[in-house]
DNA sequence: TATTGTTATACTCTATAACTATA
DNA sequence: TATAGTTATAGAGTATAACAATA
């Protein structure tokens, strides 16, 4: 709901953006905008907030994942981390568990509640990036996720 | 500081992502990070936000532009419209002013501080932008710039 | 001593609704 | 009635520091 007509208003003067126009940062803004409002549009009824379903996903793929570990995938802060968890948990979607091998550690897994809200959410959520649903073509598609994880550092 | 280590951590296991590895929203947030670090690398001790800068630099090339106008540009909320606004003026970057032409609205302009401010800025915050400041060649930037326009609706 | 996670706190950004003043 | 902007309030995300338990 982050609207989806920010450029080319009605009444409004055309404006000069310079070098704006073409700023990484401002044009990444922007994108994630778009793809928040495509978000929201699928899965805003659910209740589930961006960030919560790749935690709850890369849970599912990985059951007893570390907490600091799945934190540092996804650039959550430690103190965050703690409060997402709790949610998770107070919705009862997933279970901590203190391994003996290191008492200080929190292992990660979902409930059965959890698997089925996953399941179920999974192809709206993957949905978003097909091509059908932007304006990009099939190869575009291709070479924009290629240089989305070039320019992250993303290599796994 | 977002953390530049964020991934391929030393101690960790390494994890299964499934589809979400080629996720167009979770590869946008990584990329944003990434984008806010080299942000606060360079313009950090300047006290300047990553948002405030395009604030500014709009108004700089479009001085007396409508508030209003503005916000629907950066999708900027206009209750939070206000208060950056404020802020800027309270910094004296700023200044409103009430048109006679319609009393409702306000228009903004940089004072000469404020333009001292994005002369000083400009190199470095646009400087991010430069192939040479991220893992991309010169026609992979070009070809990034361009998908990212297209994914985001940005034609301006 | 170092590490894992928690608590407490604060600030930014976002979202909504009620309000004003002007149109 | 509608529009431009303001005020007030709340929630989500993020950042830091101090802390407890464990290694």
């Amino acid at each position: 709901m982050t609207g989806e007509l920010t450029l080319e208003q009605s009444g409004d003067e055309s404006i000069d953006y310079g070098p704006l126009s073409n700023s990484l940062g401002f044009l990444l803004r922007i994108a994630q905008l778009r793809n928040f409002d495509q978000f929201y549009s699928r899965l805003g009824d659910s209740g589930l907030r961006p960030g919560e379903f790749s935690v709850m996903w890369l849970i599912y793929l990985n059951p007893g994942i570390r907490q600091g570990q799945l934190g540092r995938i996804l650039s959550i802060k430690p103190a965050h981390m703690t409060k997402v968890v709790r949610r998770l948990e107070d919705l009862g979607r997933l279970e901590r568990r203190i391994p003996e091998e290191d008492r200080r550690s929190v292992r990660l897994s979902l409930t059965d509640k959890g698997r089925h809200f996953v399941q179920a959410h999974e192809a709206d959520f993957f949905g978003e990036d097909s091509y059908h649903n932007h304006g990009l073509t099939q190869k575009e598609t291709e070479t924009f996720i290629r240089l989305l994880r070039k320019y992250g550092g993303f290599t796994a």
